[in-house]
DNA sequence: ATGATAACGAGACGTACAGTATCGAAATCG
DNA sequence: CGATTTCGATACTGTACGTCTCGTTATCAT
């Protein structure tokens, strides 16, 4: 979405007519949208909060974004993800990087926008397209993980990556976001423990 | 004694003066409530609208519910959750039990409604308070189902069930609400046996 | 029966915000 | 220069919120 603009020309592009747009502005928006997310939550974000915030007109924020559901995204896109950590074992991996995942949603607007931009999709298919790269782009680390496992010889081949991914965030994403749980960090090792003893004894899944 | 016509009687309590409030208004506008969550989602659900469509003033909404949250929140709990099925052993149970679960997704608001109030609660404390007693109700017969498990010997006694149970629907809530997918039945038993590989040989969970 | 009370449907009202449009000023082009 | 486009600011329309006031209706106490 962010197109280049601010000082010159614009990358390969042909040079627009006009004045360009304040690459200053386009900061100060993001920054304000996820200064207000952390503190005000999504549903009681407004745009005009974003723009006074950021010192801006409204105008300027509707010839980026199409709506605040748009913005929000990209905001997103900022936060921190998984990041990929390579201990030596599939276990200590995981661990390793839920343990420094959870760390971030008590510092970023994590716990808030996720579960807002997942309950807006549930009824906005639009959503989906805009989001579902970001969100699989996060996951990425985590199967980087497992592949590295199945290398090692941790998991079976032919194990099914993608659901083995979903089994260890499941419990946390239910913990953190349905049942609004703290995770204390004690809690990580038996989580993944336990998440891995069934992914390692599941050769093919099926039955 | 006095037959309770129209409005009735109230229960043990003081007999009140005026014009008792109508019952029947009480069902029209949780009715409304549901059928406008599943055709327009909640985002998009008006006070005004559910008045309209339930033949209501908004006071007489207002009167009883303070804002849409708790409005949505009695319908939400007039929605299916989880059945107990007993089929003689814990798999069995389980797979029942989900597959059912996941056909009253496509036939209710579910979808919509449980994501946007956990959405909602993760800005609002308050509505935890009301949210979760309702959550732990809908959770109940899978703890059951596994509380037989125990009983069966088909888990060691000691195992964390309220983190087996978080590990069993983890991976349905991830895909249903994070991913946006759609889970077909044939899914539900791969899911389950690989929950359950790791929840039966755990004994401590500290391995 | 009669009066006090409170809920009823309807809708007017002020507030807040969405999203659009318009202002004069400023930045960049040819 | 002059054309063009963005800038911040703000006026505008439309929608929904949540409160309030109508005239009406149901129920209780007397």
């Amino acid at each position: 979405m962010g197109a280049e603009a601010g000082g010159g020309l614009r990358g390969g592009e042909a040079a627009a007519a006009g004045r360009p747009r304040s690459e200053e502005a386009h900061r100060a928006i993001l920054d304000a949208t996820l200064e207000l997310l952390l503190e005000v939550g999504f549903s009681a974000l407004t745009v005009e909060g974003v723009a006074g915030r950021a010192g801006v007109g409204k105008a300027t924020i509707y010839r980026r974004w199409t709506s605040k559901l748009p913005l929000v995204v990209e905001a997103f896109g900022l936060l921190p993800a998984f990041e990929d950590v390579d201990t030596g074992t599939l276990a200590g991996d995981l661990k390793a990087m839920l343990t420094r995942y959870l760390e971030d949603f008590l510092s970023t607007p994590l716990a808030t926008v996720y579960p807002s931009l997942v309950a807006e999709r549930a009824h906005n298919p639009e959503l989906g397209l805009v989001l579902d790269p970001v969100l699989k782009g996060r996951r990425r680390p985590l199967e980087a993980a497992l592949e590295r496992g199945v290398a090692r010889g941790e998991i079976a081949p032919g194990t099914d990556l993608d659901l083995a991914a979903d089994l260890i965030v499941g419990p946390i994403a239910v913990r953190l976001f349905f049942r609004g749980m703290k995770i204390h960090p004690s809690l990580v090792d038996p989580m993944v423990d336990l998440a891995l003893g069934g992914i390692r004894r599941a050769p093919r899944g099926t039955e």
